[in-house]
DNA sequence: CTGTTAGCGCGTTCAT
DNA sequence: ATGAACGCGCTAACAG
């Protein structure tokens, strides 16, 4: 409970030296003599010195903080890139700060705020659904501070992302379905303002497309991709002229609230597989779903992103503008448990 | 990239008044009139003024940052947890720094070493699997920085803990196995250093006296539930004279690992549910496993734990001395593919 | 190699 | 209600 007072100056004291020796001694600086060295850890030990990193990093002007905004810091693919940024962050002496936007816009401008006002080093950031502005991320950039996106990114000049390919992994959902023999597939897409879900879309047509399979609009359904979203889809789907039998969702949760309603109501979609989304849940490789899912690296994506962002710190400016890493995501397809 | 140098001093200068009224005016103090806060406000604005928490922190002695330790963030149980803990602690305006021991001793000493030096208000851990003293801990406390457990505690007096109901879920397990005709049962286990993994032993142990079943001691495996412990710890049943008709994981990861190694080699167990871990991945609701899982109520839990956090962080120690706080698991049994 | 000096930006005395 | 002055703990610049 003893509050820990002991500072530099008090061992600078005790061996009749300068603070400023000690924190060079500290510091393990070249320019100080090996004796001298042994004599201030020695006595930095005795004393129960303890480094105050508050006061030096205020002194240096720098956080060696990073922070780094989620939608949902539970849900898998995010907290698995969250893994990746830790690892690499801690290697390089950062602390990793973590902030979830919830899919709000407002939180996500309140939470770059109180990143600015802790001065961090650098933002990775995948922005939530609502995000339909810019302004709090060119506050970002306007300010110096060095940030990337991930996954789900905004177009701004400059600014690096790493991505999934998802066109590529819309078009193999959808071929997948297609091979399976479906033919009228909807698509549970989420809001055109973020260019992942755009893309994947565009993937679903391109895949159509190539099957010579007629694209219609009406079984492309937007929404923001919640449980409830995937529910009412179905229902809306359920209500059209057409018999859907292949459902493409550009999401998990919004698979998982799609067919939790289809079991509840024990529909059957004719063909074999039936729900693709997105996801890498370790545990469902275990079980025996009718699920195909196109896995994404998100742990890799995290140690990537944290890489590149770390070389932007050190730097002070990104060295390619604007430039997209794309990363390759696995179509994972699991014994189904309907015949 | 024009770097955001305006301080208070600069509004000051601006406004011909001095810096310390500029302070107690973006700080809403009641001992300045309104006018001049308007004024002050306004030219801050103008100005660009963005607050330094880091200086502000730093003069304050208080970092409003909370350090998070857990063994591994991608693990659905723990980044729930985080979720809660950040809702709860960006709302009194704490930031969450999070930490992965990745289940070693050496690291959790290495992240609470930084911790301190950072200064952080408070603590919340779960430790991990190598831990078997306290060194570190007793260091924390020491050095008069609140922190608390969470799932994974050890004892140390005057520590508060929140945690989950072990015994019972271990009970619950066994018992459910029980119920579907298993009476040969093997229980995975972990580390006995841990109480979790002791309870759940306990809960077992319990179970079979209740319905009359010796315990058989060569039916417990100790390791430390990672995915391959799972798969030897099968390898090692199946060699046994005794036919194990049932088996109860303590954690999901070594589950998963049975699993598998049980798929691979397309060994039947004959009853109806074999394993029985403690998760709570969202995704395993939707499919069909021959899983029954324990689920923990981690995001309850997170929030729980900071609050107690915060209020220590406000008296300066722990209220109650101690204490544990114990959540309930559920039982969620799902429909089995086996027949 | 070591000491001296001077802040980093803010909040908190103590005056007025 | 406002100003003057100091210092949180550390590091960087310049001396010597």
């Amino acid at each position: 409970m003893e509050n820990n007072k002991v500072t530099i100056h008090d061992i600078a004291r005790a061996l009749n030296i300068d603070s400023s020796t000690v924190s060079r001694a500290l510091n393990n600086s070249p320019r100080v003599t090996q004796v001298t060295k042994f004599k201030v850890l020695n006595k930095a030990t005795e004393l129960g010195y303890q480094r105050n990193l508050m006061a030096s990093n205020f002194r240096k002007q720098k956080s060696n903080l990073i922070g780094v905004v989620v939608p949902r810091i539970s849900r898998h693919f995010f907290s698995s890139v969250i893994a990746g940024v830790e690892e690499v962050a801690f290697e390089s002496g950062y602390n990793v700060i973590i902030c979830q936007s919830l899919e709000s816009l407002d939180r996500e401008r309140n939470i770059t705020e109180t990143l600015l006002a802790n001065r961090v080093d650098g933002v990775l950031i995948s922005v939530s659904m609502e995000t339909n502005s810019n302004d709090h991320l060119l506050q970002l950039k306007k300010n110096g501070t060095q940030f990337l996106f991930f996954d789900r990114h905004r177009q701004i000049s400059g600014i690096n992302s790493v991505l999934i390919d998802d066109f590529q992994g819309g078009f193999d959902a959808t071929e997948h379905l297609i091979s399976k023999g479906c033919q009228n597939i909807a698509h549970l897409s989420g809001p055109q303002e973020l260019k992942i879900y755009e893309n994947r879309l565009n993937g679903y047509k391109s895949a159509l497309e190539k099957h010579h399979i007629k694209y219609r609009p009406e079984l492309v359904l937007y929404s923001r991709l919640m449980e409830k979203d995937g529910k009412e889809s179905i229902e809306k789907l359920r209500s059209l002229p057409i018999k859907i039998d292949g459902v493409f969702a550009a999401n998990d949760v919004s698979a998982i609230g799609a067919m939790k309603h289809l079991k509840k109501n024990g529909v059957q979609i004719p063909k074999d597989v039936a729900i693709v989304g997105f996801s890498n849940e370790p545990i469902s490789s275990i079980i025996e779903p009718s699920l195909t899912t196109i896995d994404q690296p998100g742990y890799q994506m995290g140690k990537q992103a944290t890489e590149i962002l770390l070389e932007q710190i050190m730097n002070g400016k990104s060295l390619s503008n604007g430039k997209k890493i794309i990363l390759k995501s696995s179509l994972i397809e699991r014994e189904s448990s309907r015949k």
